[in-house]
DNA sequence: TTGAAAGCGTTACCAT
DNA sequence: ATGGTAACGCTTTCAA
């Protein structure tokens, strides 16, 4: 009279296959040991009765949940300019997610934990932290409570060799040397003053590239918070130069639309008078007038990267330093003199 | 000799406490019945000891998991052309994660399950689905699971009430009217022939709308796969009418930037000869020249009101009908006449 | 106010 | 090639 609705479980399979709940679980987890006929049974009960095996189960047995979280930069919850965009950052949740699900796991997306409370709400094999800022606090959380983690990025106060990274310095030189193809002589930069290894390698590539080619380096800082408004401001200044640049490289997402802003108020022309390229593409660059040349970051090999080095890390096996991850320049009219 | 360096349980830190097990539990709870000094010392033991909970034991136990998932739209990994737009997607996955975490659960993101064996890597409490097709196969797979589901938009062949959706009749009679206060006698509407909700719902209010104003609808379909080419063919057809429209409301994103693209190289421009809004809003909208008006679809609020929506659904009440979110209405320079 | 013990679904180990 | 059973960490029930 009193039915039962609930969730079956091997041992009901077990029983209509008539076999012991050991083979069906040798079964589901494709342990050869079992005969071809039996396997057939096993696999037509499980379909019969409708069974989906319950992670908690096997987490509980095995000490492993087959979870990954993911703790994205900030809240992304009402912001208002970029200095990031939301493309790189879906970019990078959905290669995450894909490749957590290749690997037969689940990806989490999840706030930083900032201390041990957090953490409780955490219950996972490893954590990506991606665009870690300087010394980030959740590292350390992590760490102390022996939950592996890497990042998407280098936390530029760390040396343990789990992150992936790109190739900053490469990239960088990548754009300088087209840019100077392009018929560069002087060419300045624009970006940020802040702690993240994104800015601190490209302002160093890029005064190093200066110096081996005997050219004064020209730079503008811009404010995190108004990317766009200040790094204009920075432009308009260089303009105003006795011997103002004849190419800008404009690192943080939104500058470049900045610098084209201050360009075209000056009544010059892109790429007629001077060359422009962004450190980082979107959309933006992608639609603007001119269309804006522009490095490719990558997210997705970064995504699949970082998912694949923290399997890794969870296996026990030992850091043998980052992964770096080579950067493509997607070259568009704003560099493209004929 | 031999250490233990496994994780602490309950068990340790009861021992630590000198209580039993059940009182660690009840205090880790917030169950009531415990002495406030006891209390205490459990708390003290477990910071102690470093524990933390194991979710899949509670899990086992409870028969809740405690995790929500949240299958997006498609693959974000190589899209070319935007029909939606990736803020608007990392809207709603920060904002589901804030809304799970603050109601003690957690977020998965995983693919669309488009079969049994799908759901096995889905063991999850609930499951969101953004923007579902017509009829989406996923549902039917959750479904017939007996796993509870919402979706953020609605799935036109649906009427089970469980879904969120914005207020698209509210917000095109609020784009049309603003319009016609802005001056406009004729408004043509670029949107797209595909079942969903979002572009069904707008056509029948424009419809509906232009029967009750007296005026001539005008509308013009776009290629989902390249929307702002096929926005630009069809305003450039609009606007080789004898009596061509004086407004355009343009729903997919990216079209609005067709449209501009249009109207700009038949030497118009806007909003001084034609007014121009858009259906969704998003960065690309807010940086053209001129900013184009566009309907903010508040995927925040869609976000946790879809967690909201399932947790409800969770513990078993019965459906009250659709959530509706209003939409809000971006004015900018692109309707703005003076 | 507290404790002992059963049991959640699964896998690992040891038998047969 | 297959089965029996203990154990994973926790919560719940029942008893004290």
């Amino acid at each position: 009279m009193s039915t039962k609705p609930a969730r079956p479980t091997i041992r009901d399979v077990a029983i209509r296959a008539g076999v012991s709940m050991t083979t069906v679980s040798d079964v589901v987890n494709s342990k050869g040991r079992v005969d071809p006929a039996t396997r057939e049974r096993v696999l037509t009960a499980v379909s019969d009765v409708g069974w989906r095996p319950r992670r908690s189960a096997r987490a509980l047995r095995s000490g492993r949940t087959g979870v990954f979280a993911m703790c994205l930069p900030l809240g992304h919850v009402g912001v208002g300019d970029w200095l990031t965009n939301a493309e790189y950052d879906m970019a990078l949740v959905a290669a995450c997610a894909a490749a957590t699900v290749d690997s037969d796991r689940q990806l989490l997306v999840a706030p930083r934990p900032t201390d041990v409370r957090d953490l409780a709400r955490l219950d996972v094999d490893g954590v990506i932290i991606a665009d870690p800022r300087e010394g980030d606090q959740a590292l350390t959380v992590l760490n102390n409570a022996g939950v592996p983690a890497v990042t998407i990025d280098r936390d530029i106060q760390r040396t343990d060799g789990w992150w992936v990274e790109t190739d900053n310095t490469g990239s960088t030189l990548q754009v300088l040397d087209h840019l100077t193809a392009q018929g560069a002589k002087r060419i300045a930069l624009v970006t940020a003053d802040a702690p993240w290894a994104w800015f601190e390698d490209t302002s160093a590539a890029y005064a190093r590239w200066c110096a081996e080619h005997d050219v004064k380096p020209q730079v503008r800082l811009i404010d995190v918070e108004r990317p766009r408004a200040t790094a204009a401001a920075g432009v308009r200044s260089l303009l105003r130069l006795k011997n103002p640049p004849d190419a800008i490289f404009a690192i943080p997402y939104g500058t470049p639309l900045g610098a084209l802003d201050a360009i075209t108020e000056s009544g010059l022309s892109v790429p007629g008078d001077l060359l422009l390229a962004g450190g980082m593409d979107g959309q933006m660059l992608q639609v603007s007038s001119p269309p804006i040349t522009a490095v490719d970051l990558r997210p997705i090999e970064m995504a699949r990267a970082a998912v694949d080095l923290l399997a890794r890390r969870v296996s026990g096996e030992k850091a043998v330093g980052p992964v770096v991850i080579q950067t493509e320049l997607r070259v568009r009219e704003s560099t493209s003199r004929r």
